[in-house]
DNA sequence: ATTCTATAGTTCTAAAATGGAACTGTCAAA
DNA sequence: TTTGACAGTTCCATTTTAGAACTATAGAAT
């Protein structure tokens, strides 16, 4: 497999994975729905090595996830902003985080509470149907190829 | 980073970044929610290397997302079927499907189409709090610490 | 009886990615 | 004038991955 090609295949699985599909992009993501911005926040809360946060920022701006800002000009300091783009990652994230709670927890319960805004109640992340809004099952899901491909490849 | 210890991290992301977070793992479940199931179709279709398949799969197993069970006596074959566990990962890559849809497409239009046949439409997978039913975004959402865990960490 | 094919791996070596630590450069504050 | 915060870069050892060949079992074809 050619990594740095799999943005370009017939397949939007394959383009999603090559922009957050691996670990320190996704903690680094984590990270950054949790108002986490500077260089030096991601490396101390996450132990990664400069070098590699330094490429994983680079690689977020190159596919516009991140927007690299100014906050200072003496010395020129940045940060690093979600953009709508990132902000999209969301469900992935929450859809992350729910599985493990569902399935990865431990008997102190889980690490953290998520609590809606709007209705003000503490919730879970529901993935649903856009049409019916029923609840969504793999086994309830017929895939067709679609324009920009001929074969099914998710 | 210990890669080995990341499934004990009091942080569900961490927990299934542990188990999912990497390349050849999401492609591989995309394969099997495709319905492949024997190391030959995973091969094939993902042209990944014999070795790195066998062990992506022996974690799998590990794991509890899928369980090796035979579908001959001799020779001993096995396939690989998604287990409860694995089928609730759905979510996560219809996100990472309609992120890719969204935001990585071409001029020629998405690859799969997706059928909910309770509804009998094609569809879009939305995530909605499982409180009122409304369609989550990041900054509608706050979080606070819970019983496993003593700061916040996503 | 011997070769061919299918399936499900394992083994080997070279190349690439990662970890860990130290180093660079700019500026502000003590 | 020294120290510390910040945002990186450089270097080398270790780990992971890619690519290809090899092993093993058994049924089918010659």
């Amino acid at each position: 497999m050619k990594w740095d090609t799999l943005d370009e295949e017939q397949c939007s699985l394959s383009r999603t994975v090559a922009v957050v599909g691996d670990r320190w992009t996704l903690l680094i993501l984590r990270e950054c729905f949790l108002r986490v911005r500077r260089f030096e926040g991601f490396q101390s809360s996450l132990q990664i090595t400069r070098h590699l946060l330094s490429e994983r920022l680079k690689k977020l701006v190159r596919f516009g996830i991140l927007r690299r800002v100014p906050y200072s000009e003496t010395p020129k300091r940045y940060e690093y902003i979600l953009t709508q783009k990132g902000l999209d990652l969301y469900p992935i994230i929450m859809a992350m985080v729910h599985w493990g709670d569902t399935h990865m927890g431990d008997e102190r319960g889980r690490p953290l509470l998520h609590q809606h805004k709007s209705c003000g109640k503490l919730f879970d992340p529901v993935m649903v149907c856009s049409e019916c809004g029923e609840a969504l099952h793999a086994k309830q899901v017929h895939v067709h190829a679609g324009p920009g491909r001929k074969e099914a490849v998710a």
